[in-house]
DNA sequence: TCGTTATAGTTACAAATGAAACCAATTGCA
DNA sequence: TGCAATTGGTTTCATTTGTAACTATAACGA
C-alpha cells in the first residue's frame, strides 16, 4: 500500500466531476479562505462576528441607513442583519434611533466606539486584501477586475453573502 | 425625501470600506450566488443538502475513499464528513465498508442508487457552471483560469468550502 | 375614514455547523 | 512485548443560521 495512495477513477461511462477543475468549487474554496483570514484578524480580538463587522462596514460608508438598507447594500437577509444590529447596538457600537416620519424604520449609525473599531478593522481588511492582489500583476488585475464586472451582471438579484 | 435615497458617504478621515469594490466581498457574493444556484437544482428534488453532494461527487470521482480522504477533497472537515456520510449511508447512496488492514478506517463507494443520483445531478451542477463561463469570452475564461490558479497557489493549506 | 394590503423589524423554533470530548484501532518505540 | 502517542471516526453540546410567524406602523383604495 503506497503512502499517498490516489484512487484510480471510476468507471468511464459516469463523467464524474473533477471538483479541482470545478469553477464554482474553485471560486467557494478561495473566497472562504480570503473571508475567513479576514475575520480571523479581529473575530476574537473584537468579539465581533462576520456578520456584525459587515454590518458595520457598510454604516461606516453610509450613516443613517435603515435596517432594511443594510441587509440590502450587505446581501444579507433582514434576520442575519436584526440579529447582528441587536448585539452591536447592546455592545455601543451602533446607534439606533426612529425614523421621523415612519415609527417602523431605523436611523443607524456607527458610535464613537463603534467608529474607533472601524478605523482599527478597516485597514486590517485592506490589507488582506492587497495581499491576496499582490499575487497577481498588474494586467491580471485589470482582467480580475473586468471578469467579475461580468460575471456579477449575470447574476439577476437573488445573492447572498455569508463571509468577508 | 426623494424615493431612492442614497446616503452621503461618512465623514471623511475615515476612510470607510466600499464593499462593491472589495474583492473579499465580491468573490464571496460570486460565489455564493452560484453555489445556490446550483444546490437550487437539487436540494429540494432530491432531499441532498451541499455538503451531502460535495461527497457524493467526490466518491463519484476516486472510489474506495477513506472518510479522512473525502474530508481533503472537499475541503470539508471530518465532522461534517461523517455527518454527511451517515444520511447518506442510511438513504442507501453511498456504502460505506471497512478497511482490509485497518479497522477504523472506511472504505466507501457509490452505490447504484448513488450512481443514478450522481449522474443527474453532475450534469446539472456542469451546466450551471457553463452558463456562468458563457459570460465571458474565450481570452477571459484563460485569464480566469490563470488567475485562479495563482491565487489558490498562495493559499498555504488552510482552505474550506461551504458551498457548491 | 375604514378596511385591506404592504412594509420594517423582531421573535420563536428547527435545522445546520463548529469545537471539544470521546472511543477504538494502530503506530512507534523503550 | 507493553504503553504512550497518533489517527480515523463519532458523539455531544453550544452557537449560528434559516424559515415562518408575528407585531406594529404606514400606504392604498373604495
Amino acid at each position: 500500500m503506497p503512502a499517498k495512495r490516489k484512487p484510480a477513477p471510476a468507471t468511464a461511462e459516469h463523467a464524474p466531476l473533477q471538483l479541482e477543475h470545478f469553477l464554482p468549487y474553485r471560486l467557494s474554496i478561495l473566497s472562504n479562505t480570503i473571508s475567513q483570514a479576514i475575520a480571523d484578524d479581529y473575530q476574537r480580538r473584537y468579539d465581533l462576528s462576520m456578520t456584525e463587522w459587515r454590518v458595520m462596514a457598510v454604516l461606516g460608508r453610509f450613516e443613517g441607513l435603515s435596517a432594511r438598507e443594510v441587509a440590502e447594500r450587505t446581501a444579507m437577509d433582514k434576520v442575519a442583519v436584526s440579529r447582528a444590529l441587536s448585539r452591536l447596538v447592546e455592545a455601543g457600537r451602533v446607534n439606533r434611533d426612529i425614523h421621523d416620519g415612519d415609527k417602523r424604520r431605523s436611523v443607524l449609525s456607527l458610535t464613537e466606539a463603534g467608529w474607533a473599531m472601524h478605523d482599527e478593522v478597516a485597514p486590517m481588511a485592506r490589507a488582506r486584501e492587497r495581499a491576496v492582489l499582490a499575487r497577481l500583476d498588474a494586467e491580471e488585475r485589470v482582467w480580475l477586475e473586468r471578469i467579475l464586472d461580468k460575471l456579477q451582471a449575470g447574476n439577476g438579484g437573488r445573492a447572498t453573502a455569508n463571509r468577508d
